[in-house]
DNA sequence: TATGAATGAGTTTTCATTCAT
DNA sequence: AATGAATGAAAACTCATTCAT
C-alpha cells in the first residue's frame, strides 16, 4: 500500500483548508505551506502563484461537476429527475468536502471581480447545460412551455447555491437529514412552484 | 446656493465606482481619494478605515432594502404580488445604480469569509422577512402548504441574486425590456414552478 | 538660510553613496533608506523602483555632461582645446564627486546588459558630439584627415573612462597633481600619438 | 569514437550564451541548466556556485589573452606591430566568439564592484604588460619619450574595449571589413595621434 | 476641514543551494 | 555522474494608516 506522498496534492489539500478557514485574500502563502507541512518554496515549485492554486482547485472540481451534469443529462431519467440528480450531486459534494465547496463557491463562483472573471466561461457552461435540460423538458412536454428556460436554470442553480451558502455561513456541520431534505425540496420548489 | 460639497458623500460615491471597478480587495485607498478628487488624508478624516467605507455603503443600502421589503409585506397585496414588489424593487435598484448593487452583492452579501461575516445578521433579516411572506401566504391559502417556506424564500432570493449576477458578469447595460421581463418571470418561475 | 530638507534629494544622495559602496545589484533598498535616514516606504513615495533611482541619477548627471560638451564645442577654442576642456570637465567631475561618477560609469555606462541598454541613445549622444568635434577639426585642418573620426572619438572617450576606472578601482583618493597630469596627458596622447 | 559529452564543457558554453543574453545578475542557474540541456543539480556537481562559472569562463579566456600579449611582446616585431598584434588578437577573439567576449568585458572587466574586484590583479597584468611594451618602445626610440607609458597603455586598451563595446551594444554581427578596419585604425590612432 | 508627506509592518515571490535517490 | 524535488533566506514592493501643518 503506497503511502503516496505527492507533495503537490498535499499542498492542494492544505490550501483548501486554509482558503476555507481564512479566505483567499486573507491567508498568506506561508499559511498554506505550514498547513501542508512543507517548505515555503515548494509551493512555488508546484504553483506559480497563490492564484494558480485556487485556479487548479476550481478547475479540478468544476470539471467533475460538468461531467456529473453531462451524465445526468445523458441518462434516461425524466427532466425532473435529471435536476434532482444534479442537486443531489452538488449537495453530496458539499457533504463530502464542505471546505472545497465553500472555496469554490465563495472564492470563485461568486467573486465577480477578481477571480470569477477568469472563469466565467467555464462557470457558464454549467448554467447552460442546466438550461438545456429545462429546455428539452419543455420540448418533451414534461415542463411548462411558458417559462424562460435560462431563467429557470438560474432559479435552480441559484437555489442550490443559496442553500449551500446558508450551510457555509452557518458554520455547523449539516446533518444527513438536512441533506436529504434539501435534495427533495429543491426540486419540489423549482418544479412545483409556490402556487396552490 | 446649494452647491453642496459634502465631501463625505463625494468620497462614498467615488468608493462605489472604485469598488465596482476593481473590487474591494484590489483597490487602494488612494484610488478612492483620486476618484473623489480629494486629498488622501481626507478619506481618513471621514472614515476610520477602508472597511468602514464599504460598511457604510452596505448599511445605507440594505436598510433601504429592508424598508422596501417591510413595506411590501405591510401592503394589502396578495403574497404573490408582495414577492413581485420585492423583485421589482431589487431589479429597479440595480437599474438605477448598477455599481452600488454590484458592490453590495459581490463584496458583502456573497463574501462569506471576510466581510459578510460582519453583516450576516443584517443580511439574514431580509431572507427571514421574505420567508415570513411565504409562510403567511401559505397560512392564507395563497401558497401551497407542502413547501418549506425558508427554502422557498431562498429560492426566490437566490434567483433574484442570480439574475443580477448574470447582469453584473455580463458587463453590458441592461435594456428596459430585460428589466420588465426579469421582474415578471422571476415571480412566474418561483410561484408557477416548472411542472406542467 | 534655508536648511532644505528635500527628502527626495537626501535619498538621491544617499543612493549615490550606497551604489558606489556596494554596487547597484548588491545593495538593498533598505540600505538606501537607512543611509538617507528616512523610512523605507518614503523611497517608494518618491521613486517607483530601485532602478528608477539609478535612472534619475544618471539622467541628471549625463545632461550636465552633454551640456558641458556642447559648451566646449560652441566655444572659440581650437579643436584640441575643446577636447582638453571636455577631459578637464570629466576629470573635475570625478574629483568633485567620485562616488557619483563611479556609479554612472560602472553601473550605467559600462553595463551593456541590464541598465546601459535603456540609455544607449543618451550615451551615444556624448560620443557623437565628440566625434563631431574631431571631424570639424579635420575639416579645419587642425587634425589629420586620415583618421576615422568616430574611432578617434572612441579613443578619446575610452581613455578618459579608462583613467577614471583606474582611479575607481584604485580606491585611493586622487591627488590634485594626478588630476592635472591626467588632463594634460590625455590630450597629449590622443593628439600627439605614440610615434616619434 | 569521440562523441565526447563533456557535460562540464557543455554547461560552460551554455553559460556563455545565457550570460551574454540576459546578463549574469539577471539569469538564473536553471536558465543555464536548461540551455545546456542538463539537470539542475548537475551544474552544482561541476561548479560550486553561479559565480564560479563566470570565474572559470573569465580565467580560461584571460589566460589565453595574457599568453597572446606575452607572445606578441616576445616576438621580433616593432613596438607598433606588437600593439597591432594585440589589437588583432582581441578583435579576432570577438569575431570568433562575440558572446564570450561580451561576458568577459561586461560582466567582469567592467564590473568594478561586484565581480571585477576579485580579478583586478589578473586584469591589471594585461594592462601592465601593454605598458611595458610601450615603455620598451620608448627606450628603443620607436615611441616618443614624452608620453606617460601607463596612460598610453590605457589609451590603447581603452580604445579596444570601447570599440568592442560599441559592437556589443550594437547587437548586429560585425562584417569582416569592419574587423580589418578597426585593427588598422586602432593602431593608427594610438600611434599617429590626431595632430597634423 | 483639508493636505499629502512620512511610516513601517506585512506579503509575495525569487532563486541559489542542498540532498536523497 | 545525473536528476530534480525540497529548502528557506533574502529582498522588493505595497499600502493602510498616521501625523504635522
Amino acid at each position: 500500500m503506497a503511502t503516496t506522498t505527492d507533495k503537490r496534492r498535499v499542498i492542494l489539500d492544505a490550501a483548501v483548508r486554509v482558503f476555507a478557514g481564512q479566505g483567499f485574500h486573507t491567508c498568506r502563502v506561508s499559511d498554506i505551506a505550514d498547513e501542508a507541512g512543507v517548505a515555503y518554496g515548494l509551493v512555488y515549485h508546484y504553483f506559480s502563484s497563490k492564484e494558480q492554486i485556487l485556479d487548479t482547485l476550481f478547475l479540478e472540481r468544476w470539471d467533475v461537476m460538468l461531467a456529473a451534469i453531462a451524465e445526468a443529462d445523458a441518462s434516461e431519467r425524466s427532466p425532473r429527475d435529471k435536476l434532482a440528480a444534479i442537486a443531489s450531486f452538488i449537495v453530496d459534494s458539499y457533504a463530502k468536502d464542505p471546505d472545497l465547496m465553500k472555496v469554490i463557491i465563495v472564492e470563485v463562483t461568486r467573486a465577480a471581480n477578481t477571480f470569477g472573471r477568469t472563469h466565467i466561461e467555464k462557470i457558464k457552461q454549467a448554467y447552460d447545460r442546466i438550461a438545456v435540460i429545462v429546455h428539452d423538458g419543455q420540448q418533451a412536454g414534461a415542463f411548462r412551455a411558458g417559462v424562460d428556460a435560462t431563467l429557470a436554470a438560474q432559479a435552480f442553480y441559484g437555489l442550490v447555491e443559496q442553500v449551500l451558502t446558508r450551510w457555509i455561513f452557518g458554520g455547523v456541520p449539516v446533518a444527513q437529514a438536512d441533506l436529504s431534505h434539501a435534495k427533495r425540496e429543491i426540486v419540489e420548489i423549482i418544479c412545483g412552484g409556490l402556487d396552490v
